[in-house]
DNA sequence: TCTGGGGTCCTAGGACCC
DNA sequence: TCTGGGGTCCTAGGACCC
């Protein structure tokens, strides 16, 4: 058997519910049971996010309240989640991933994009997975599905034709016959709504979008039309990019209260502690923001939101909930809130932000207190070097 | 007795400039 | 005496994903 792969070899990695399996992991009692993970419904989080396979049977499925998914399913554990524990067996799952090749792509918390083309001059492709899914189950604990194709899209919806514990070869001559019978919406990036216009045009499968012209579809959905058409062909020509999840471009925090809220002062505090958060985040990250965002969602779930782009990056909590603090004054309409959250948009680097920093306008904007505090860090960091090109600071 | 929290990307309109 | 045509930046909202 000689390698017959033409093009390149990409794997797609998705673990089988991923937060439901950390959970077995810790407690193997919860083996072989309907587990799902949900907030507490007393705080009017109580959706479900994860449930494992045995709630699946019983018609249990992400986002249902927690109260429908235990009517259809009596026996449910339901556990909070923990996302330290989840971040610990992400970060496990992509190290035993890099042994397979530098070429990994992490999309999301627990699943990967893995560029298999130069390990695979041998051949060997589909032993290689199986290989690697038997050793993520045995020595992670973490069940997985690989979808196996020649780029990263038909490689996504690979994966998910076989879960769990699927290993699924999508080869270009076999999309006529395994992603066309799908129906549009089971298609990665088609949601809702656009299977709902699609629906307007008689476009039910994948095969319809695939014979539909490709300039009509991209007249009616601009770019996105041009890529539906694409995809539906089996064709897409992104290269899997190990720096792609380094760049992050927002950092926020939100919360649902638990109960509405129109209290001005309550807000505040609430923005306070989603600022602070939002500062540890951006620390921990090395990154600054100059643009603050504020989201408001009402009891009847109109959402809002506001920003507003500074002359210079911020640095601390307190700069940030001043920020906040200002569109919430400016914009909220005095009704009853059900959810709020602050976040950084356009984040840049910190040695980036430094040298952005319009010192003689920054010192003026902030208070003495702060910007003392803040230059203290920032010379902690980076050194007198940074400083230095704002003479008006020293002393 | 409904619908969390973390993100990314795209679009569209208005301001502003030449 | 009635309103061009590009371009960029900013803001807000929406669709989608896990």
């Amino acid at each position: 058997m000689g390698r017959q792969w033409k093009g390149k070899v990409i794997f797609h990695v998705d673990i089988n519910s991923f937060y439901a399996s950390v959970e077995r992991i810790h407690d193997p009692s919860l083996a072989g049971k309907p587990v799902a993970i949900a907030g507490n419904p007393k705080e009017r989080k109580g959706i479900v996010v994860t449930a494992s396979y045995e709630a699946r049977a019983y018609g249990v499925k992400t986002t249902m309240p927690v109260w429908e998914a235990k009517r259809k399913c009596p026996g449910l554990i339901i556990r909070p989640p923990d996302f330290d524990k989840y971040r610990a067996a992400s970060a496990e799952m992509f190290h035993l991933l890099e042994e397979y090749t530098e070429l990994v792509e992490p999309v999301s918390i627990d699943e990967g994009y893995l560029d298999m083309t130069i390990p695979f001059k041998e051949g060997k492709t589909v032993q290689t997975a199986y290989e690697l899914q038997n050793r993520m189950n045995r020595e992670l604990g973490l069940p997985c599905s690989i979808g196996i194709a020649p780029n990263k899209f038909l490689a996504k919806m690979a994966s998910d034709m076989k879960k769990p514990l699927g290993v699924t070869v999508l080869r270009k001559r076999e999309v006529p016959q395994k992603l066309w019978p799908l129906p549009v919406e089971e298609m990665h990036g088609i949601g809702h709504k656009t299977a709902v216009k699609l629906k307007d045009w008689n476009i039910l499968t994948i095969g319809d979008l695939a014979v539909f012209s490709a300039s009509s579809l991209q007249g009616r959905f601009g770019v996105k039309g041009k890529k539906l058409s694409e995809r539906a062909n089996g064709i897409d020509h992104r290269s899997v990019d190990p720096e792609a999840a380094k760049e992050v471009k927002s950092v926020g925090n939100s919360i649902t209260l638990s109960s509405d809220v129109q209290d001005k002062e309550e807000l505040m505090n609430v923005i306070q502690t989603l600022s602070e958060k939002v500062e540890i985040r951006l620390k921990r990250k090395e990154v600054s923001s100059a643009n603050i965002q504020l989201m408001i969602r009402y009891s009847d779930r109109q959402t809002i939101t506001r920003s507003r782009k500074l002359p210079n990056p911020l640095f601390t909590g307190a700069e940030i909930k001043r920020q906040a603090a200002e569109l919430l004054n400016k914009h909220w309409n005095g009704k009853p809130v059900r959810l709020i959250g602050v976040t950084a948009l356009n984040v840049i680097p910190l040695s980036e932000a430094y040298k952005q920093l319009d010192l003689f306008s920054y010192k003026k904007d902030m208070k003495e207190a702060e910007l003392s505090h803040s230059i203290a860090e920032l010379t902690n960091k980076y050194g007198d070097n940074i400083i230095s090109k704002g003479s008006s600071l020293k002393k």
